[in-house]
DNA sequence: TCGCCGATTGACCGTCCGGTCAAGTCGCCA
DNA sequence: TGGCGACTTGACCGGACGGTCAATCGGCGA
């Protein structure tokens, strides 16, 4: 809402996304309104519409500031990374870890995917996800004897057993990090490769 | 909300359920008012609540009675067949079938899954088909030669693979059940068999 | 023809929620 | 020390929404 931040402004702000982001990961954004935000913070609700003009811009902040920190730490692992298959299986370790260390996000991932506003955003993010990754496998494909499936299908495959593995067993039962990984890399290059 | 009910009370109360699904699908369970469904309907809001206690217990039901159609249609196609990755590949190959025919519930059962209120009654279904999952994978280690990794989590990794390319291909780009199911199965089978 | 009862109407209620705003407070700089 | 501007307060507004209910309709059995 406002240019002009002072450093006390700035933390404030912060403050804001932080809280926000906490109670929408427990319930949901709509559940969640601007006076609980508020209230959890002890302050009045005018402080909200000071730093954020809407309830939907501070949830798109959200949403692309941790897509933005997402894909920043998928990058750095793949990067010097020479074979496609080493990068797919770097991307899905870098991945999991962010997951796991930003639950918060991810639960908030899931609510904005299944929702009306926010599912587009989200879904432009994941394009470019997909597209790096299909991306390698085509590499692969072309370098090494690989499946000769639709590069585009597999890589949905492969969010899919990514993302999943990460709700059930990263988030909901708190396995370690390397435990997941290790199967979903497993299982996804055997999958890539040709029988 | 009423036990008697004529015949033409039994086919408003269908009407309700059909008109309800498919403004779930459409617009998600939240944003759909009892209004918006009455409306589509041409009829007065009574009528919803003389058929249903609330907006909440329609929705369980559409929620129930899909799950308990999916489940029948996985275990018919996998009844008889005795090898378990045989048995596993008929379950995907059904349930993306019922899905393709099924996309107004299929879209429902994401909202729903990322719902505070119905997560829970989504989760004890997803649980039962990943059992049976789980017990086929744990057939198959013991009878062929099969990957050594926890059944439990590769059932998940399955599921994964499934949905994601059901939601992806299936509804959103409209792909034939076959295209989908071909690569789902040759990715996943391929996941599972030992290197 | 009468009366019962399943079915229907739609105005109305209480509540919640996103967002506004007039009235401040506080600290820094001239 | 005066005043400007960043920051904060919280009562208030308008609208939406789930749910209620007294009144009414209409088809069917007696």
């Amino acid at each position: 809402m406002r240019d002009k931040l002072t450093p006390k402004g700035r933390e404030r702000r912060e403050q804001l996304l932080r809280t926000a982001a906490g109670l929408f990961a427990e319930r949901g954004y709509h559940p969640t309104s601007v006076s609980d935000i508020v209230t959890a913070m002890g302050v009045g609700k005018g402080v909200f519409y000071w730093y954020f003009a809407s309830k939907d811009e501070l949830m798109t902040e959200i949403l692309r500031s941790s897509s933005r920190e997402l894909r920043r730490r998928q990058q750095a692992a793949i990067s010097g990374v020479d074979d496609p298959l080493d990068r797919i299986e770097m991307g899905i370790r870098a991945s999991l870890a962010w997951f796991k260390e930003h639950r918060d996000y991810f639960a908030i991932i899931q609510f904005a995917a299944a929702d009306e506003v926010f599912a587009p955003v989200l879904a432009r993010n994941d394009d470019v996800a997909l597209a790096d990754t299909t991306r390698h496998i085509s590499e692969a494909v072309v370098a090494k004897s690989i499946a000769d499936l639709d590069p585009v299908m597999l890589a949905h495959a492969i969010h899919g057993v990514v993302g999943r593995l990460a709700r059930d067993f990263l988030i909901d039962r708190d396995e370690p990090v390397d435990t997941v990984a290790d199967l979903a890399v497993a299982f996804t290059l055997r999958g890539l490769r040709a029988g």
